[in-house]
DNA sequence: ACGTCTTATCGTCCATCTACGATGAGTTCG
DNA sequence: CGAACTCATCGTAGATGGACGATAAGACGT
């Protein structure tokens, strides 16, 4: 069975509490390196879509933003690297969603300082 | 009357609550320049450090830090400038000490996501 | 006024970022 | 197979960032 259509990603994401701990130096390397992620508007625009959108969205992003489909395409893979979001490939296009436990460290990160 | 030997800055700080919108083109792109000012591990440090501080500490900064005093102070300068710190002259010193309101502002922002 | 202490700024070097067009890799459909 | 579509990657160019040493600017103490 396979969903045809709209892609299928983004699947239910269940886990647990995050055990590393929110202070340190290596804490502080780890906030630094998402904080850096989200330090382009492009790609706060990116994550919001990601989040607030129905199902996930896939090179649809790139009709949303002013930038050409190569500079979105860099974006969007700072932004997997950073580990914030993820991509799964549905065919021919790939399917973007937000990793939700990286989303949550982050504010625990910012939330600590 | 003039607080001597350890500087007196960071007043109070009473301030309401902050009516900006947190979306939009314009929270997007504050959040990015907040986010990028923290981008760096030496300044996820710096701001620790001046959370954390009993009073509010100066050059200390430098000593703590494993970088030149210019570096330093050029990130002191990047964090000044997106409005996380506050910088008051005492002297011939110089007393750095964070904003709080900028600081819920970035927590309220990152939130919002 | 002078030397000292503290901090900011300058100049420099190398690395990374941002943007684009062009090209390549993979998938689907005819 | 071959055309069409989607997305990633390459190559490039200009801007910005991060680090340092050297130097300037300001405030004190003598």
């Amino acid at each position: 069975m396979k969903a045809s259509s709209t892609a299928e990603c983004c699947p239910p994401a269940l886990d647990g509490p995050d055990l590393r701990p929110v202070e340190g130096p290596e804490a502080d390397q780890e906030l630094a390196e998402l904080a850096k992620a989200i330090g382009h508007p492009a790609r706060v625009q990116i994550l919001r879509l990601l989040v607030r959108k129905i199902g996930c969205i896939c090179g649809e992003i790139v009709e949303e933003l002013p930038l050409a489909q190569s500079t979105v395409s860099q974006h969007l893979k700072v932004l997997k690297e950073s580990g914030l979001i993820r991509g799964d490939v549905d065919g021919p296009r790939v399917c973007y969603c937000i990793e939700p436990r990286a989303l949550r460290r982050l504010k625990a990160l910012i939330g600590s300082i």
